[in-house]
DNA sequence: ATATTCCCCTGGAAGC
DNA sequence: TGCTTCCAGGGGAATA
């Protein structure tokens, strides 16, 4: 559910719950991808205070003062909440966290595609195991259309798989591959090394400029997607492609096609979408 | 090594 | 109304 733009959202919303905040214990109910048993993950929580959150790829990296902290990941349906505690279980809450002035911050995942992981005080976080083979943040200088371009080369694989493979770069999701492809012109079946320079040019300006007016939109709540207590994004309003199936292209006119690549459903419009 | 396929799991929407 | 099928913002393991 989440990419890059619905994760950053949830950090910015995390951090204005939870910035400060002092734990006092933690329990998990129900398994996760990844997840921690609740005896390691109260002793791992228990009197740390809560002094950075950040997002590294799809993931949101919650230090604790004295070091360390966890690693969490929202798979497709994961969500917050932070809210007075009641003492009661939510649907599909797998980890919760009670804090010291009261408050109980749960973390729901019906499909349970989500992960919890512990990074330990001498670890830094780049260098755990879940972080440590992940590719470029593609709203960096370091993320050009030549790196793009020289990334691609001699790979036969579509250019879609390849900018939503977290090895490569992160952060982009199907939603957003597809919104980068159609705006930059360029088919999702066109294979990685045959792009020129300057399609990668535009295809890594049009995957910032997304990224960029998506976190501007909040994200995009198509399903599932939710911010922390429930808020919504609005970029689903601005998709041109996504979802579109058999609508017609606000460019041209011509029928939106949906297909099939890497298991997962491709938008995009034939005639303006060029290999 | 690279590229594809399958699978994890649950719920909602669409089809009959 | 109720049952079945398809689909979903991710990612990793198992295959070719």
């Amino acid at each position: 559910m989440p990419e890059l733009p619905e994760v950053h959202t949830v950090c910015l919303s995390l951090r204005r719950h939870l910035l400060g905040a002092l734990i006092v214990s933690a329990s998990q109910h129900g398994k996760l991808r990844h997840y921690v048993e609740t005896a390691a993950l109260d002793a791992f929580c228990r009197q740390q205070r809560i002094s950075s959150i950040e997002r590294r790829a799809k993931y949101i990296l919650l230090g604790f003062e004295k070091g360390g902290g966890l690693i969490l990941h929202l798979g497709m349906t994961g969500r917050f909440i932070v809210e007075p505690d009641d003492k009661i279980l939510l649907p599909h809450e797998r980890c919760s966290w009670l804090l010291a002035d009261g408050r109980r911050w749960r973390y729901c995942d019906a499909r349970r595609f989500g992960a919890v992981h512990l990074c330990p005080p001498e670890l830094p976080f780049e260098q755990h195991p879940a972080l440590a083979q992940l590719g470029l943040e593609p709203l960096s200088e370091e993320f050009t259309g030549k790196q793009l371009h020289s990334l691609c080369r001699g790979r036969k694989a579509p250019i879609k798989n390849l900018i939503m493979s977290q090895r490569f770069v992160v952060g982009i999701g199907n939603i957003y591959a597809c919104e980068a492809l159609f705006a930059s012109g360029i088919s999702p079946f066109t294979p990685a090394g045959k792009l020129s320079l300057p399609r990668c040019k535009a295809l890594v300006a049009a995957i910032k400029a997304v990224l960029h007016e998506a976190i501007a939109s909040g994200g995009s709540t198509i399903r599932d997607y939710q911010s922390v207590n429930g808020s919504e994004g609005e970029f689903q309003l601005r998709l041109q492609v996504y979802g579109k199936n058999s609508q017609c292209c606000p460019r041209c006119q011509s029928k939106i096609v949906r297909g099939t690549q890497a298991g997962r459903s491709s938008y995009y419009c034939p005639k303006c979408q060029k290999n």
